[in-house]
This record gives C-alpha cells, sequence and structure tokens, in this order.
DNA sequence: GTAGGGTTAG
C-alpha cells in the first residue's frame, strides 16, 4: 500500500484530528480522505479507524471502514483494538482480537495489554484466561506491560491468589505493578494485605508515587486505619506530591471513614477543583456520620454551582436523608433524580427509600414504595432494608413475612437467617428460632465473625468476641467488669434481646459482656490518654444492648467515643449518640 | 502507540 510522508501533513489529516472522537465529523473526514486520493495511506486510515473505535461508532461502520483496508497489518489492529478498549464498549477490542487471529495477523505485546484490559473491566474471565495462553505461545509472557496488565485482569476477576503469582514471578517490578497488586486488593476488600504490600514495596527500596498513594488511603479507608491515613497525607505534603482531585478525594473518603468528618471537610475546601466524585464523596462523608443537613446544604450548593449529580450522588443523598430522618428531603430528592437529571432509579436508590422510610417508622409508606414504585420484582436488597425496619420498631408479624422472602430468594446467605432467628426471638417464637438454627447449622451456614479494631499510639489493636488472646487479656476482663458494674449502678439495664442467637453456641457463655467492641473500648480507656476520644473500628452492626451500654459508659468515663459499625457512625458523648437512636 | 489511581444502598 502507498504511503507517501505528505499524508501525515495533508489537510485531510488536520480535518481528521478535527474531527476527534465525533462520529458525523469523522464520516466527513472520510469522505475528505477519499475526495483528495489518501484511501490508501495505511497512517491516515489507522487514525480514522482509532478515532471511529474511541466514539464507540456503530461496528458495522468500523468493520465496513476496516473490510476496506487490504490486508491489515499488526500496528493498526493493536490500534482499534486499544482505542476500543477504552471506549465505552471495550467488547469490540475482543471482536477485533479474534478477528485479528483468524485472518491470521500476528499479535504484538501492544496487542495484549490492551486485549486484556478489556478483559479485566469486562470481567470476562474465561476469555481472559484463554488470551492469557495465546500470550504464552507467542512469547510475550516476559514483557512487563503484559504482566502487568495480566496481573489487573486476575485481581479485576477476583482471582488475587493467581494476580500474585504474576506479581511475584514477574523479574521486575516498577512502581506501576507495586500499584497495580495493591489497588487490586484494595479493591477486592483485603486492605489488611494492601497495607502490607505497601510496607514490603518500601522495604524493597521502590518509590511510591500517587496513585500508590491513593489505593493505600482506600485501604486505610477500609480498615480504619487513621495513623497511616494521617501518614500518608504527611507524605503526600513533605514530598510535594500534588493534591489533585483524585489524589483528594481518596483523601476526603480516608478521613471520613476513619471518623474525622471536618477534616474530611478541610481536604474538600482545599481542593483546587471539584469534580462530581469529590462532591458525592463529601456528601457521602456527611450522610455516614449522620449529618444530614450539612449533606443537604452541599447537595444544594452542588446543584446550584457544581457540576452535575449523577447516580451515585442521589445514593449518597438518600442514605444521608435516611440516616438523619430526613423524609420530605429524601423523597423530593428521588423525585428530582428521574424529573431534572434524567436518572433511572436504581436498586440502590429503592434500598435507600424503603430504609428512609423504614427507619422513620412509616413501615406503610415502605410497604407501599415497594409495591407501587419499584417496577420488577425486589430483590433480596429492598428486603433486607425491610426487615431493618421491621425488627427496629417490631413488627414482628410483617417482619416473619419478609424475612421468610428473603429466604426463599437467596437460600444461601447466612445473614437472612440470623436476621430470622432473631425476628422470631423477638416475637418470643423460640421454637422457631430453635429451628432456623438448626437449618443454619445443617446448612453449614456460618455468620461472620465480629471484630473491634483501636489504635493506641498508632498501633492497630483487633478484639473479637470473648478474645483472650491479647496480653493484656486479665487487666482489660477485670476493667470492663468493673466498668459494667459502674454503668449499672448508673442506671443501665442489659437488653438480653441481643444476646439470643447473634451466638453461636459455643460462645453463648460470653453473652453481651464481652462483645468485642466492648474489650476495645475497655482496652482504649485503659491505654489511651486523658483526652483523647476513642475510636472503635467494628465490622458488622453493633447491637442494641452495645449501643446503650457505650451511652452509659461515655457518661461514666467522660469520654468522648466514636464506633463506626458496618453501615455508619456513632458518636458517644454525654449519654447520647449522634444517631439519636435512629439506626 | 503499551501497565496502575478517587465517590454509592442494605
Amino acid at each position: 500500500m502507498a504511503e507517501t510522508s505528505s499524508s501525515l501533513h495533508s489537510p485531510a489529516y488536520v480535518f481528521l484530528l478535527r474531527a476527534g472522537h465525533r462520529l458525523r465529523p469523522l464520516h466527513q473526514a472520510h469522505a475528505h480522505i477519499i475526495v483528495s486520493g489518501l484511501h490508501r495511506s495505511r497512517s491516515l486510515l489507522t487514525k480514522l479507524l482509532s478515532f471511529a473505535c474511541s466514539a464507540a461508532a456503530t461496528r458495522r461502520y468500523t468493520l465496513l471502514l476496516l473490510h476496506s483496508i487490504p490486508e491489515p497489518d499488526s500496528f493498526l489492529f493493536s490500534s482499534i483494538i486499544r482505542a476500543s478498549s477504552r471506549s465505552s464498549s471495550p467488547s469490540s477490542s475482543l471482536l477485533f482480537y479474534f478477528l485479528m487471529l483468524s485472518l491470521p495477523v500476528p499479535p504484538s505485546n501492544y496487542t495484549f495489554t490492551s486485549v486484556l484490559k478489556s478483559c479485566a473491566d469486562l470481567s470476562a474471565s474465561r476469555t481472559g484466561i484463554s488470551i492469557h495462553s495465546h500470550l504464552l505461545v507467542h512469547g510475550f509472557d516476559q514483557d512487563s506491560y503484559v504482566q502487568t496488565a495480566l496481573l489487573v485482569f486476575y485481581a479485576k476477576c477476583g482471582d488475587l491468589v493467581v494476580a500474585r503469582k504474576v506479581f511475584d514471578r514477574m523479574p521486575e517490578r516498577k512502581v506501576v505493578a507495586w500499584n497495580a497488586m495493591i489497588s487490586g486488593y484494595e479493591q477486592n476488600g483485603i486492605g489488611e494485605e494492601a497495607i502490607e504490600l505497601f510496607h514490603k514495596m518500601r522495604d524493597a527500596g521502590v518509590l511510591p508515587d500517587s496513585a500508590t498513594m491513593v489505593s493505600l488511603l482506600s485501604a486505610c479507608a477500609q480498615v480504619g486505619a487513621l495513623s497511616l491515613g494521617q501518614w500518608v497525607e504527611n507524605y503526600v505534603m513533605e514530598n510535594g506530591l500534588e493534591l489533585n482531585v483524585v489524589l483528594g478525594t481518596s483523601l476526603i473518603n480516608m478521613y471520613a471513614r476513619c471518623g474525622h468528618v471536618r477534616k474530611a471537610r478541610e481536604v474538600f475546601d482545599m481542593l483546587p477543583e471539584h469534580n462530581v466524585i469529590a462532591w458525592t464523596a463529601m456528601i457521602a462523608a456527611y450522610g455516614m456520620h449522620g449529618h444530614g443537613l450539612e449533606a443537604m446544604q452541599l447537595f444544594d450548593r452542588m446543584r446550584s454551582e457544581g457540576p452535575l449529580p449523577n447516580d451515585v450522588t442521589f445514593v449518597a443523598v438518600l442514605s444521608a436523608c435516611a440516616h438523619s430522618g430526613l423524609v420530605c428531603e429524601g423523597r423530593e430528592a428521588f423525585e428530582s433524580m428521574s424529573r431534572d437529571y434524567q436518572l433511572v432509579p436504581r436498586v440502590e436508590h429503592h434500598v435507600c427509600m424503603v430504609d428512609m422510610y423504614g427507619r422513620a417508622g412509616l413501615l406503610d409508606e415502605a410497604m407501599w414504595f415497594i409495591r407501587e414504585r419499584i417496577q420488577a420484582e425486589p430483590g433480596a436488597a429492598v428486603w433486607t432494608a425491610m426487615l431493618g425496619a421491621c425488627k427496629m420498631h417490631k413488627d414482628f408479624d410483617l417482619g416473619v413475612e419478609v424475612a421468610e422472602r428473603l429466604l426463599t430468594i437467596e437460600p444461601e446467605n447466612p445473614s437472612h437467617y440470623v436476621l430470622l432467628s432473631n425476628i422470631y426471638a423477638l416475637a418470643g417464637r423460640m421454637d422457631r428460632v430453635e429451628k432456623v438454627r438448626n437449618v443454619m447449622i445443617r446448612q453449614r451456614l456460618k455468620k461472620q465473625t465480629g471484630y473491634s479494631l483501636i489504635e493506641i499510639d498508632n498501633v492497630p489493636h483487633v478484639f473479637r468476641m470473648g478474645d483472650t488472646s491479647h496480653p493484656q487479656t486479665m487487666q482489660i476482663y477485670n476493667y470492663l467488669e468493673e466498668l459494667m458494674h459502674k454503668i449499672r449502678n448508673a442506671g443501665y439495664m442489659p437488653e438480653t434481646d441481643s444476646v439470643l442467637h447473634e451466638l453461636e453456641e459455643e460462645e453463648r457463655e460470653y453473652a453481651l459482656r464481652f462483645h468485642s467492641e466492648k474489650l476495645a473500648i475497655a482496652f482504649g480507656l485503659m491505654n489511651a490518654g486523658e483526652d483523647v476520644v476513642i475510636r472503635i473500628v467494628k465490622n458488622l452492626r453493633m447491637c442494641r444492648d452495645c449501643h446503650l451500654a457505650i451511652k452509659f459508659m461515655s457518661v461514666i468515663a467522660c469520654r468522648e467515643i466514636i464506633v463506626r459499625d458496618k453501615h455508619r457512625f456513632h458518636h458517644f458523648k454525654d449519654g447520647e449518640c449522634s444517631c439519636k437512636d435512629y439506626w
């Protein structure tokens, strides 16, 4: 095919560049290329095709274009595969890849990085695994770019063991490879591993960059590692890493999830630019701390001076309303979503609405919403929210009905059984409680075990219920006994409801007194400085009894106690909780 | 022309 050096200086090329990713101008540029007699220029056609792929032009058009080119080469295929892998329909790149193989045109290392990225983004695990074997056949398994793409593919598909294998076998690990592995752990909810790998990275003498810090902060947010998060902020400042909107958002999220809403807001105000993700993160931050009014104020400001809210923003807004009892505001936001922003409510939004009505005690409204406003068959998440409401407001009949429906939808989920047995217990149906427990034992369903984490002098300590592994165990239990005695004298009465059947059989003897958050608080009161706020991170929801006990503890110990549970924050102070018992 | 980064319900 004729290639003239002039084709890249031709007016047609300028025309093409100007067209960019817009479809109609691309058609015009195509016409221009033909009219100027440059339709044999491979570089121009490659560029045109790549633009067409990024524009997610109709597949018909791109295929037509492709077929009009005689003997397309490896470079051309790699270009369009890369362009499609970054477009809104990455599956096209798989199509082009298999077309390439069938011709056959030999793939290159560039081909594999792109096509693996598509598999990762599509979670196309079977296809990705077969492509793994292709790249072995073509001898690209030692290419560090291909290896990193492969690692990311396995991590995105959730196979961290294989991802780690790829990582460990890399002869040379640059910062990008470390970042990919750290991010992989974090994205899969294994924040501890992400943090551990970060320490290994430092030991290996690899200098972290901004992307490392973003993933690391997410990991800190996940596990509640405040001191490491603060270290990261320091590092960023001292090493002159630019506080851009991505890094800033990660920092906001870390502070919010580690209990420091005010610091989160400071970072938000510091950012040079605010996109929809940064706004959403800050609204969510207020929401999870029960600061519904602040969340709504910020949302109003966003509507008047910020970017357009997206569906994630509305999840944050509705959740904030739900956790603060802002029913009218929430209802209006829900309507506004489709009316003003043409956003289609998804399951998450429905769940928030049901949760919002439910928490507020408007169980009829919640049921009405499920019946009338949800088009398809409501999923398990919606019923879980409904069940939570029944439990909170002690509507046992409805609760049992809902729980049984949940079990038919997701019979393999142990937490539904726990909820159902709780509802039966609250309703006094002990016979049913035993039945449910037996089903669980027969099916070997085990509920998650709870733990609580507290940092003292930047060192994290983890406690589990009835934990005796800590070196200070004796002192902690003695201290806790004494504390429980004091709060009983102050008027605390154990909420025995909560003892029932949240526990496995052998754990019952520990009952309520030694739930992990109580152990962590006792340990914190013993070891933290006088005026230090006690901060606990718990992986499950708190039970009613702990919630009540901690209110008393905040008075007796004269201390502010902040607990993050599975869903939100509780700030205990002077005998009250910021959630206003609204959780 | 190649690999890695932030927000969301229960």
